[in-house]
DNA sequence: CAATATATGGAGATCGCCTCCGCTTTGTCA
DNA sequence: TGACAAAGCGGAGGCGATCTCCATATATTG
């Protein structure tokens, strides 16, 4: 995680990038330990700084998602990686679902978070996402060439059903074995 | 809708009763228009009480939305009861899911407090949805019976897809259209 | 060691939830 | 009909969350 804001733009002051570090480092335990719901105010005053210095790094919730969650979308993006090479692309596509579902639990309220971002193209959060859709894309297309899956599924359609899963999985309070029965009910499907 | 309150305990006073009625019907509109979100304050103020009556007669926001529910809910079960004596079985199920799904559109973020609901039975959302969850278990029952259904499908489990995919649809402000291709999808499996 | 651009923080406006209690209305019984 | 008790009312106000504004403080640069 960490460091990412010098990357662009003229490097912040150094107290600045200080205050920053703490406030993504925080908001990390908070949101995992709350949800993405946990309360802005207490997460930078949990990290020492006023409510305004955090509303200036991170204008909204989700940019301090997106910022909070990058460790593990770049982790999501290297498994993403490896399975489009992947020999058998049936197998690589189920494995990618149970991965993807299973990172969707990282917070509580993370599949919400994520499913509002993604109908607003401007959302930070919509953005760090891109990876994750665009490796389904890829992943469900060798599977559709392999024969593995129908070809009429859409990358939109199965993104929507697996952040869907582990919503229910998480209303439910489900372990990730019910999890995954939920997703092999339908990926198999009901009959 | 409406005057069901007298039907237990005592009768309500007639002011009270009025004022009972004229709140599920703003609360309706409110719930239509806002989404199960609605500001109860602002339900009160244009229901012509303050906020005190509206939460002595509905003390939490589920109860409320039980209440204003009510028609949609006998609709359902009525719905349900006919599917049981279709002499399909397996489209009786098909029905069955799309119809659910449809329902828990009455109103924007059903699913949400529907499944949060499930999980305390204490919840009169909870109670309320009896004849819905009921339902299902029949109608997936005989889907079972007649070898339209993997015998393996739990009921508990179909309920939480069917409530997942509506979410789904919710979240990308899809058509029903949109949202029978998404049943189709787990319905039929995805190869 | 200025001078200047940059960044800070916290007071406070706004909004939604929900409670408490003094006052009003209704139903009842003589 | 009148008056008393029970039932019901409403709205002021406490709480906690979001987000803004700007006087003040701190880093950087020459």
């Amino acid at each position: 995680m960490s460091t990412d804001a010098a990357t662009l733009k003229r490097p912040l002051r150094a107290d600045a990038q200080r205050n920053y570090d703490k406030i993504v480092q925080v908001a990390a335990e908070a949101f995992a330990e709350k949800g993405t719901g946990a309360s802005l105010d207490d997460i930078a005053c949990r990290a020492g700084v006023g409510p305004g210095t955090l509303y200036r790094h991170f204008p909204t919730r989700d940019a301090l998602l997106a910022a909070a969650l990058g460790d593990a979308l770049a982790e999501l993006s290297a498994t993403a990686r490896r399975l489009v090479s992947e020999p058998d692309a049936g197998a690589a596509l189920d494995e990618w679902i149970v991965e993807l579902a299973r990172h969707l639990r990282t917070y509580g309220g993370l599949p919400d978070s994520i499913a509002t971002a993604m109908q607003d193209p401007s959302s930070p959060l919509c953005t760090s996402c891109q990876p994750m859709t665009k490796g389904t894309v890829k992943i469900l297309e060798r599977a559709k060439e392999a024969g593995a899956v129908r070809a009429d599924v859409q990358a939109s359609d199965l993104n929507a059903l697996i952040g869907s899963l582990a919503w229910a999985a998480e209303q439910r309070g489900d372990s990730d074995a019910a999890l995954q029965r939920l997703i092999r009910l339908v990926t198999e499907g009901l009959r």
